[in-house]
DNA sequence: AGCAAAATAT
DNA sequence: TATATTTTGC
């Protein structure tokens, strides 16, 4: 028996969720629409992840077919829950670089004719939304709540080297919209609050996240 | 900040 | 041609 308790542990311990496999859960509960509405191809027709790959030969990178670094995001400071801080240990507040996510970076881009870091008054590439670089997004804003869901908040939280929060701002009215629509879509609503629409969905997802923070501490409390 | 439409890039 | 992202005007 004590034997097994060994083992019990030893195959809790190993199943405990890695930063790296709660993502496809965060995913899952948001993909099947949010993957839709955005378009996010896996491979079959991935004329996005034909776009990856031209900008990342554009930048003269190898491709990455597997996304290694886990984004940790930034410390939550808007959060309704002002109670402990978080159960997420290995959160940092680190600038992440847009080729972590498989996008153009106009640092790199620009490396050739100017060399000029200042992005800002210069034109960059393009941005492209990676499904990465979603998720980030859809990240900081169940982080945010709604209240501090504004472009330049979310911007804040995601901290990515080069996003500027025009695109931030173009991408959530892009989100927002699907929001509406999925909202419309959903049974006899109709008649809902507009903006009431996406703040469910939002809140669903912050939802989520303090699930995973309670499982998180409960791991803590019944192993010490 | 937010929205919608036009413009532009891929 | 279609779609994704940006820019523009309000």
């Amino acid at each position: 028996m004590r034997e097994d308790d060994s083992n019990w542990f030893a195959r809790w311990e190993d199943e405990l969720p890695s930063p790296d496999k709660l993502m496809p859960i965060t995913q899952t509960l948001i993909t099947p629409d949010l993957a839709l509405a955005f378009d996010i191809r896996n491979s079959t027709n991935s004329s996005a992840a034909a776009a990856v790959v031209a900008a990342a030969s554009n930048s003269l990178h190898q491709n990455q077919p597997v996304p290694p670094p886990p984004p940790p995001l930034p410390t939550s400071s808007g959060l309704p829950s002002p109670n402990h801080n978080n159960g997420n240990p290995s959160l940092a507040t680190s600038q992440h670089n847009l080729s972590e996510f498989a996008a153009k970076s106009s640092a790199e881009l620009g490396s050739g004719t100017g060399g000029n870091e200042s992005a800002r008054t210069l034109k960059r590439p393009r941005l492209v939304w990676t499904p990465q670089l979603h998720k980030r997004f859809v990240d900081a804003v169940a982080h945010l709540g709604i209240k501090n869901a504004v472009p330049k908040t979310i911007m804040q939280l995601m901290s990515v080297d080069g996003l500027t929060r025009e695109n931030v701002a173009s991408h959530l009215q892009k989100f927002r919209l699907y929001l509406k629509r999925m909202q419309g879509l959903s049974s006899g609503g109709g008649g809902g609050g507009g903006v009431g629409s996406w703040v469910g969905l939002v809140l669903m997802m912050w939802r989520v996240k303090m699930m995973w923070r309670v499982r998180f501490y409960f791991c803590w409390v019944i192993s010490g």
